[in-house]
DNA sequence: TCGCTGTTGTG
DNA sequence: ACAACAGCG
């Protein structure tokens, strides 16, 4: 019989994963994790990140116990190493994974599946992380879609690979192989800061599946009405979930077509949910053929942007939540606290950051990747691009986010705000949306002293945008 | 003033 | 866990 290593990755659930069920199919499944700091240098970097998959292993540990099947793990810093190991300790003939689509791991897989043939290793690597593999779509011309919609058009027409069903019964080893514990791999901070994440987020396959049946009964029948307002709730928290692969981004988009097809009036909501799967999938798309968007932007010309260089003190303001922008400040604090923040907020508070401050949206991508507990590479590259213009399909570069306007409009009352900053809870609308407008009486009715309790704004909006159109045109076109 | 020690704050 | 720091002999 057949003894194969399933190399699971960012993939810790075992609904649609063709490398665990077609495992399961042919024999002997053997389960590992490898955790190899350096080259996965973007997760080792995020702290929440880490947070998420060391409760995703345990959870992911605890489902195959209970199939008698134990997960081992290892750690390394050369996954080759460890899985050379492993095939001698266990005396695999085989090793199965789903393929990953950063460009630094999908090279370094190549390099192994060659490897581990070379020592007359079966290796077969599976595409799940997307709907379509993005060597698959290419526009009329032969090239990569630059633009989002013709891209979807394009996407609805190709055919999406059904999810494959969890593995009934799964043969493990027989013999006992070493591993570490979860904690080994030291993925939780020292300082137990994860325990706020804890009251907003429970990891795991099967906590995903959960969250996504709420999403149907409560939220998705609003959706497109009550995505954009950040106190409504209603977008369906489902990022962290897709980011870790805890759940499959092809039995997602088929669960929601089943869903349409049984609730026929909620179509637009459907759509309009199928809509923002599909831009996660642009952003692999654009990873995959411009690998260096993570780094640098897509447009050549802003490689001589005029980028503020001291940057120190209005970067700290920002990540606190001390712009004196309430709605900006909203949306970081909220960041802070929970490990996300609202979509619409997070345009906001990004436009904020690299219009307004005139900072690089690079340093905005990597305080992103530290907090965000559903940071992933190609999304958060893309969305900071898109933000500051250096995109193809960016925003054009005279759309500056008017913070005070964003706030009026989707925070309306304030309530937002008042549950991220507290300070301002007394003040009402309109206020609420520009406290240094405030009458003297009404601030301190409010309990407010601005510069002491709540930050004066540490930009003029008028000024800021001035600037930043002036400091577009130089690069313009 | 130095060095020890307990406290505080920290992603 | 660890560094920075205040309080103390």
């Amino acid at each position: 019989m057949k003894k194969i290593i399933v190399w699971l990755r960012r993939d810790l659930r075992l609904h649609d994963h063709p490398a665990l069920w077609e495992a399961s199919q042919q024999g002997i499944v053997i389960p590992v994790f490898i955790w190899s700091k350096e080259e996965e240098t973007h997760l080792h970097s995020s702290p929440t990140s880490k947070w998420w998959l060391h409760h995703s292993l345990y959870a992911l540990q605890k489902t195959l116990f209970t199939k008698g099947i134990s997960l081992i793990i290892r750690s390394g810093n050369n996954s080759l190493h460890v899985l050379k190991t492993l095939v001698e300790e266990t005396g695999a003939d085989s090793l199965y994974f789903n393929e990953r689509m950063e460009p630094d791991l999908y090279l370094r897989d190549q390099l192994i599946l060659k490897e581990l043939n070379l020592i007359g290793i079966k290796t077969r690597c599976y595409c799940t992380n997307q709907l379509v593999h993005p060597s698959q779509i290419v526009n009329k011309s032969g090239g990569p879609y630059k633009v989002f919609t013709p891209f979807y058009k394009r996407l609805l027409k190709e055919f999406i690979p059904r999810p494959f069903p969890i593995p009934s019964n799964l043969r493990g080893l027989n013999q006992k192989i070493d591993s570490l514990f979860i904690e080994q791999l030291d993925l939780l901070p020292i300082i137990n800061w994860d325990q706020k994440l804890h009251r907003h987020w429970i990891p795991g396959e099967v906590w995903g599946i959960t969250q996504w049946t709420s999403f149907l009964s409560k939220s998705i029948s609003r959706y497109q009405q009550d995505r954009d307002y950040p106190y409504t709730e209603a977008s369906s928290a489902l990022s962290p979930y897709l980011a870790s692969g805890d759940l499959s981004i092809r039995a997602l988009w088929y669960a929601a077509l089943r869903f349409k097809e049984q609730h026929d009036e909620l179509e637009g909501q459907v759509d309009a949910f199928l809509r923002q799967l599909a831009w996660r999938e642009f952003s692999y798309y654009q990873l995959w053929h411009h690998p260096s968007i993570t780094e640098h932007p897509l447009r050549e010309s802003f490689r001589e942007f005029p980028w503020n260089s001291h940057i120190e003190q209005k970067m700290d303001s920002w990540k606190k939540g001390k712009t004196g922008y309430p709605l900006v400040d909203a949306g970081m604090r909220q960041l802070w606290e929970t490990g996300t923040m609202h979509n619409r907020i997070r345009m906001v508070a990004a436009s904020f950051l690299v219009k307004h401050l005139l900072i690089n949206w690079t340093e905005g991508a990597k305080w992103f990747q530290h907090t965000l507990v559903d940071f992933d590479l190609a999304n958060n590259a893309m969305g900071w691009q898109w933000i500051a213009g250096t995109g193809f399909d960016s925003a054009p570069y005279f759309r500056i986010f008017n913070p005070i306007k964003q706030s009026e409009q989707f925070d309306q009352d304030g309530e937002y705000i008042r549950r991220w900053v507290p300070e301002l809870s007394k003040l009402s609308a309109p206020y609420i949306h520009r406290p240094w407008e405030a009458q003297a009486e009404l601030l301190k009715a409010a309990g407010i002293v601005l510069g002491e309790t709540y930050p004066n704004p540490i930009v003029d909006h008028q000024m800021a945008r001035e600037r930043a159109l002036k400091a577009y045109s130089t690069i313009k076109g």
